[in-house]
DNA sequence: GTGAAAGCGCTAACAG
DNA sequence: CTGTTAGCGCTTTCAC
């Protein structure tokens, strides 16, 4: 009891046995185990961050500002990926809930009937993020992906183009973007738009090949939407090679502000949800729920901000 | 223990207790606490991969590797980062051991003396990857970046080309390589190449600053070799935007092969070290240890490629 | 300021 | 094939 003390609550100790303990664990290398105090205490320190995948670069900002925000507590960010596909997702869920984390915070997937009522019975804290959904499991952190393919549209369209094209990820939310930019476009009047499906995950030579693909259709689009900016440098890269002009002839944009879209030339313009600003909250969330506070908010909407620049 | 039994070995029930078990389980959404089993079989579960970080693209062929070989065995990947700074090495390393992981798998860092004893006297199956160093704490799965950085040099002065450059991520991995790399150059009779080091995390941005950077030194290079595919990128935008023919006039050369380095214009030469690879090593030897086998190999060196394509 | 007792929820070992 | 006993290494609780 009185080595548990030293190291939780040292300044609870006589500074002689604090020193005394000290020097003992230096001396036998003693590294607590934090299995047996979680289940004693039942609370691990851990929260679990489950994301599609850590291939590409959507969730980087995310998980860092995750990691930064819950350390700082003394919590463990343990990163777990949950795949595109939903195969393995209840199996992963019952091995994530096993280890009784203090929170879960989920991107991605919408869950089976299963996996929710597994998240929900679990009792543990659980943040949403990424998409405003309806009817969250518990807490909410993200943007509404219809409102942005509908800006994205808008834009398009308010710079006088009129053939839109959508290159998308082959994943739920991609796909439910492309039907709201879809819809907008026929509320704008313009010509439906082609939709091009590329298998994830979405990079660099995806992007080419989709643009291949659209320069073929009857009519050639003069303005692309891409659900990843590694998708639109490589429309963009495409375009280059073929001589058509960005944005002359045909402008490109992009979604996620990777890190290179400030630099490629032309400049990316594309739509940024701030990743960090996402993290930040979500961890705010848990913490007051680990403090035993109520939180009234359940949705946060973090909004979304259309970068301009070059490409389009 | 019948409850344990059907969960983990049910060929042993018979199956009408098997039934009952899997009902009662269904109905009360049970899922047995890993805490409390990993505390009293000393088996978590759980393998620990530490990274410098999941910002790059270096390493989630290596994690998606591990992640798919140990998940196949039952085993979960715990991701964590431990940045290129030191500073909170040792704390993390004794959050990590805390959970008694039944394996680490560790890329990065030289540890401090402090973090090496720590892992040493943790007992717990350690694999370093990517850096064949000297005296691996335990085994070892990775190449020498030595040679890799002689053999880049080698392969730029092949190709005629004798004021050579190097642009590195500020790491000492990338020190090493680029200590190697000058005197590699030495050797041949070369230029003493120019090395300008870029801030962490690389990107593209650093390629392009480094290019511009390298542009106004007296004698401006002829060939430059980058420590990541990022890095090479920003080389080649700056030096199409500066109407520099690659590889005419200059040879670019990154390091990664990462996913958009065989589709950039012109593609990408660059040096890959099988990311999965390591990782199905790692796997293998971490399973053989926690089967009771003696490993008697402990260094694999898996060796790399250098993928010879159109900018070198 | 320190320590004793009890128990978190499992599974190894053994018994029948 | 099923069940009993004991204990993994901590921390909660209470006592002094």
């Amino acid at each position: 009891m009185t080595v548990s003390r030293a190291l939780k609550q040292p300044e609870k100790l006589a500074p002689r046995t604090l020193e005394r303990v000290r020097e003992a664990v230096a001396r036998t290398g003693y590294v607590p185990n934090l299995m047996a105090g979680g289940l004693r205490s039942s609370r691990s320190g851990v929260v679990a961050v489950l994301v599609p995948t850590l291939a590409g670069l959507h969730f980087t900002g995310m998980i860092q500002s995750l990691t930064d925000s819950l350390g700082r507590r003394g919590l463990q960010v343990l990163v777990g990926q949950l795949g595109y596909r939903d195969t393995h997702e209840d199996e992963l869920l019952r091995a994530v809930i096993g280890r009784r984390p203090d929170g879960i915070v989920i991107t991605g997937t919408v869950h089976s009937q299963q996996g929710r009522e597994l998240l929900l019975g679990s009792g543990i804290p659980i943040v949403e993020t990424w998409d405003c959904t309806d009817g969250p499991v518990d807490m909410l952190v993200g943007a509404s992906h219809e409102d942005i393919a509908a800006q994205a549209c808008e834009f398009l369209a308010g710079r006088g183009r009129g053939r839109l094209a959508l290159v998308s990820g082959d994943n739920e939310r991609a796909a439910r973007r492309a039907q709201a930019f879809v819809e907008r476009a026929a509320v704008l009047g313009l010509e439906p738009p082609v939709v091009h499906v590329v298998p994830e995950p979405t990079n660099h030579a995806g992007g080419r090949a989709a643009l291949q693909a659209l320069l073929v259709q009857r009519h050639t689009p003069d303005a692309v939407w891409c659900s990843s900016d590694s998708l639109a440098m490589g429309v963009l890269t495409e375009a280059r090679v073929r001589g058509i002009n960005v944005p002359g002839t045909l402008a490109v944009m992009g979604s996620g502000d990777f890190d290179f879209a400030a630099t490629l030339d032309p400049t990316l313009t594309t739509v940024r949800i701030d990743g960090a600003q996402v993290g930040a909250i979500a961890a705010r969330l848990l913490l007051q729920r680990l403090d035993g506070q109520t939180v009234t908010q359940r949705v946060t909407d973090v909004g979304f901000t259309i970068i301009e620049r070059e490409s389009a």
